[in-house]
DNA sequence: TTGTACGCGTTATCAC
DNA sequence: GTGATAACGCGTACAA
């Protein structure tokens, strides 16, 4: 293995000093031609690259590296929102390191310090359902902030959050505009902030268009996978225990349209989070759309700004939510376009 | 903002000095308890936290960090591979910094090189289409390097490819058994490595089966978007140019598949590539199926194995594809389960 | 077992 | 305009 050449290589190449090296790499202008000429030609001959790591231990210097810190990197909501995240930072300079917690406190809590020791610039993060540690216990400095998904339960951060509460009640209320009395909740353990929200939007629906007393019953959480949704969905066909359903996320809506599959039988359908074949379903699925993509935008937003000197006071930004329907709201009391 | 604590705050601290406090933070056992406790405190007091960063300037340290650099993390092709190569990297105390070439040239090199300035010690890289530097020409040392569904184009890289043309090759053939005649390949541009191999097993396929000579006509390869292959296959429709569908990429096959929603009229077919929702089609769609968390942790072990002193030679590991029939290869006269 | 002194690759200060 | 020289935070001979 080869040494990589340092800037003294260089130097030495060139036959100038250390410092002139270093003008030219940054780009300093004063600087004689044709000792540039020298320059330019020595690092080319050596295939010096500047080791940024070093040079980002100068006090007021940086690696340029944001870290982002999800649950699962696989699952396309985050990587929508990583995407959209990374897109924005690379257009100011900054590398993207992301990791995946899994959900596990403990597995978030090691990626985070680790990312601060790497000394990332900025920190974009979806706290996990059940937290192993407060951010207030974090000792100072803690770099620039978000927290994505979830309230603010520290001072020091700023928040963005889709309308969670406010898209479910709108499902909700559609399907019951569309005539359903039981509309069930399928979702994932109330532990996890967004499904509290979306339940209680849920909830809140449900109460308005008089259909309160229900709500627990219809109420099922336990929808931690596509399988799990499918299953649970499957058996409130069985029991006839609802005459319509709120899909709290993806995998549970996915699950639900599989069932429906199975039983040759299906319910109307109101599900959270858009997905690409929505379309494709008969009737195509009706939804509630965040907008990922400007979600992970304006939390880079946030973070670069913090970093380029904004000190304005820590907010939480509330994003909107869409309800779009397609028709699968609706009863369908036979198979036919 | 406060600064961050250093060894040798946490020494003067501690009163100590900060070689004791490097081998108290590196977990060697040779310390006296007393000394260790005070040190203990002040790291708690002071709030320290060691800068890898600057620990990874050392000869023989490194920061740990793998780059991966892809077309689009937004791709769930992407987003699983790259979320199979951090889960093995983190198991072995690896970050993993993550950059979009977008299929650009440029890009692609400058994403290279900022990683490999950023002294990552592995990379991972899906090459672009048409790339706008050569390997060769990068200056040594690069840094293991594992290149993913491209063939290795470079002496020093090991590569991890599935076999693309065996399973667009299954595919044809599947479609051809069903008793399809004219079978058209629906996909992106050829200049792209994967779609050129999809094609030549397609192309292959046609000719064992005795179907070779329409094969020019019948390939599309403008359809680089879902609204493209979308626009392509309702054409075909429209003029009966074909009587089956082999969708090379997933885009092609969702395009498809709305394209047969639209004209409420469908060609038996078969995709490359397998997703979530394939099992909701009717009938079910029928796909190639690539391992993706297979390539993906493959890649990086084999980088984490030249990391580990892995000397043997560079290699190029070609994955076995897997086709799944669902039903969608057949003709279907009318609807009906 | 602990401390001193130096080097890692880079940037910044300040003379020349 | 250019070049010694001293940091930056940490790890490691080597000496104590």
């Amino acid at each position: 293995m080869v040494r990589n050449p340092t800037m003294k290589d260089v130097a030495h190449e060139a036959g100038v000093s250390l410092k002139t090296v270093s003008r030219h790499v940054n780009g300093e202008t004063n600087i004689d031609p044709d000792l540039a000429g020298r320059i330019s030609a020595a690092i080319v001959k050596l295939g010096y690259r500047r080791n940024l790591s070093a040079a980002s231990i100068r006090p007021g210097r940086t690696g340029k590296t944001i870290g982002l810190v999800i649950s699962d990197l696989a699952n396309p909501y985050y990587s929508t929102l990583a995407r959209a995240i990374e897109s924005v930072a690379d257009a100011a300079g900054y590398l993207v390191t992301i990791a995946s917690s899994e959900e596990d406190g403990r597995r978030h809590d090691r990626l985070v310090d680790r990312l601060m020791e790497q000394r990332v610039d900025g920190l974009i993060v979806v706290p996990p359902r059940r937290a192993a540690r407060d951010w207030a216990d974090v000792a100072a400095p803690i770099p620039p902030l978000v927290l994505l998904d979830r309230p603010v339960s520290y001072a020091g951060a700023d928040a963005v959050l889709a309308d969670n509460a406010g898209g479910a009640r709108a499902a909700t209320l559609a399907l019951a505009r569309a005539g359903s009395r039981r509309i069930a909740f399928v979702g994932d353990s109330l532990d996890i902030y967004t499904m509290r929200e979306r339940h209680a939007g849920y909830a809140a629906a449900l109460a308005e268009a008089g259909l309160g007393g229900a709500g627990d019953l219809l109420t099922i959480t336990t929808a931690h996978t596509r399988e799990q949704a499918e299953r649970e969905v499957g058996a409130v066909l069985r029991d006839d225990s609802a005459d319509a359903l709120f899909a709290a996320n993806n995998r549970a809506t996915i699950g639900a349209l599989l069932a429906f599959q199975q039983a040759g039988r299906r319910l109307p359908l109101v599900g959270f989070d858009d997905f690409e074949t929505a379309l494709l379903g008969d009737p195509p699925v009706s939804v509630v759309s965040q907008d990922i993509e400007l979600m992970g935008r304006t939390a880079a937003e946030l973070v670069l700004g913090r970093l380029n000197g904004d000190t304005s006071p820590f907010a939480t930004r509330v994003l909107p939510t869409r309800l779009i329907l397609r028709g699968s709201e609706k009863h369908h009391t036979c198979a036919g376009s």
